[in-house]
DNA sequence: CATGAATGAGGCTTCATTCAT
DNA sequence: AATGAATGAAGCCTCATTCAT
């Protein structure tokens, strides 16, 4: 009973994977149900008995992505370091997720930021979706205010100082013309945005 | 003949904007041609006559966006101002688009940097696609750094230190998140672009 | 122009008479897209052309069937000859209709009556559909009082003693079942109603 | 053994049941083989432990209404009343089954008399599936002649004039238009039926 | 006997594109 | 250049049925 509970969810959680995988590598549109039940080793029909239509398993997958950097950030922010450290730590790691899974940032930017209409309909607007991870954002940049470390700023022109130039650089691994791994730029991507940033 | 060649560039050129309003609105895929026909108020088997295809027509309409941005910029560049006053300007250009013209940085952000799959067939990588604009972002840093006002960094460091902020106001002004008028965020923008960039 | 509109109108009317022929003869759900574009000389998508969807267009149908079947007995109706030979026209009429053009009223079994789920959307309830037709029944049998030839009775009683025996007799033709052509039953049918009706 | 025997036989009791319920409801296409096994209480596949098919399903559900009615009339049949009480008899007889087991008869009239196709597979017309009961009928008319009561006619004249009302009702019941309890139009339907094929 | 995940065939529908007018 | 009917290729999804457990 258990055990079949789990191996569902579990079998839920190989589509989720294989879903994120084919959307950030064709887009959403241009990835056919098909494709992403050979990609798991079902038949598409059987994909209909985990999630309710392709949108669904879209959204699913949104939520699991934005729980990962969620989840990291929150880890990062409840260190007992310093703000100029946790963006340090918070690019590196941002990074190592574009480096070891580029999918799943790759399928934020493609699918979610480009394909409004397929989730404007469940989260009032795309924004919420990933309302987890922003409050993150936010907790990053009040406690590095409350520590005298930033200046205190708009919240969207904070949050576009980080999430801005990292957005680029997913794109930019995407589009394969960086000379260098990504993760070489996190430095100096960190050391810009705490500069941005930063009490002046 | 003159004239009619006139008037069918005009023909042509109503498309590309109606096409860019749709797309922006509601994605490459969500919209039909007969949707774009309708906008410009053609028939939708008219509109090949102007364009060879769906893909195409999303081409032109990029190579447009890219077009206007890329001129803006390049005025800029061209002006006997401090580097300083160039990002300002640039930042406040930008987000004047945004704002009278909010379509077509939306555009270019959901349909061109999300549907590679559209462009990458024409374009090497759909980077090139914007190459011309982003030469001339190439332009502003290197006359900074030669002016001594910029850090001298790694290119697509400081480019996503740039178009990674606006590209992220532009998303959050499609989720109609932010509280004030785009243009409003331009000089903090500007300002945390500048203590990013510049010489320290 | 008027031409184009004419002729759209008549390609319509060749679906919808299409779709009772097949419809009546393999019923709603047996009867594939394809297959009614094939009767009709058209390609599947094309019928989308002219109806919103499969049931639309069954929707159509009833509705064609309905008004057939109306107006004959209005004709009947307003015609100056006494109740009993108004129902000796009617069901030779209808059974007419049964001869001649047997998919109406097999339609009219098959779908209408069986398919409820089909049409309970649009109309109320399925009832509500053949309204012009049953108003109809209602004046043959009010005149028919009024004039002192039919006993005074509950509606419902007596639409069934008429509709109930010709319904009857749609379905035995499509059984194949009887010996002698529809045609020649009338008679009997008309004057077993009229005994039945008729003022005592 | 016998006992289990009897218990598996209950059990495709059960089903049969539940399957008239539904497929009077939502008819045969409409109801899914899961809705079904929802309805008894088990899960899809084990429905193929007791049935073939889907289509095998209704079979033997339309076997037993067939028989249930075929039953009640074989009763009244044989017992030593007046042709006119006999059909007074099987009139309310039948009124009751619409009112107590509305998805007898509504199953009757929505799945075999409307979806040919799914009978005449096996039974060579689907008018002979209900033989035993149409035999029934027969006898009714011909004691009915013999005894000096009913007029001499053509069988299916007369069965139409008996079925056709009753099947109506079934109908009109369905469709919830009726004003009254459905029994309560029995004595009227009874009346108009007796007056149409008694001795003249 | 019972389960329910899995299959696979096939239906409805959409839409870019063509083409006769 | 303009129309809009027509095409045909796919795509999403449903569902009866099977089968391993």
């Amino acid at each position: 009973m258990t055990k079949d509970i789990k191996a569902k969810e579990e079998r839920k959680f190989d589509i989720v994977l294989a879903a994120i995988r084919l959307f950030s590598r064709d887009g959403f549109y241009a990835t056919r149900v098909p494709d992403i039940a050979k990609e798991v080793g079902m038949s598409a029909g059987n994909i209909y008995n985990y999630f309710k239509s392709k949108e669904d398993l879209a959204k699913c997958a949104i939520r699991y992505c934005t729980n990962v950097l969620a989840n990291k950030l929150r880890e990062i922010n409840n260190m007992d370091i310093t703000t100029r450290e946790k963006i340090e730590h918070f690019v590196k790691g941002y990074f190592e997720v574009v480096e070891k899974f580029p999918e799943l940032t790759e399928f934020f930017l493609r699918v979610y930021l480009a394909n409004r209409e397929v989730f404007s309909k469940r989260c009032d607007n795309g924004y919420e979706c990933a309302s987890e991870f922003i409050e993150e954002v936010g907790r990053l940049l009040d406690n590095g205010a409350a520590a005298g470390d930033l200046q205190k700023q708009d919240f969207h022109v904070a949050f576009s100082m980080i999430m801005g130039p990292l957005g680029c650089f997913t794109f930019l691994t995407g589009e394969n013309v960086l000379e260098k791994n990504v993760i070489k730029y996190a430095p100096d991507i960190a050391e810009n945005i705490y500069l941005a940033l930063s009490k002046r």
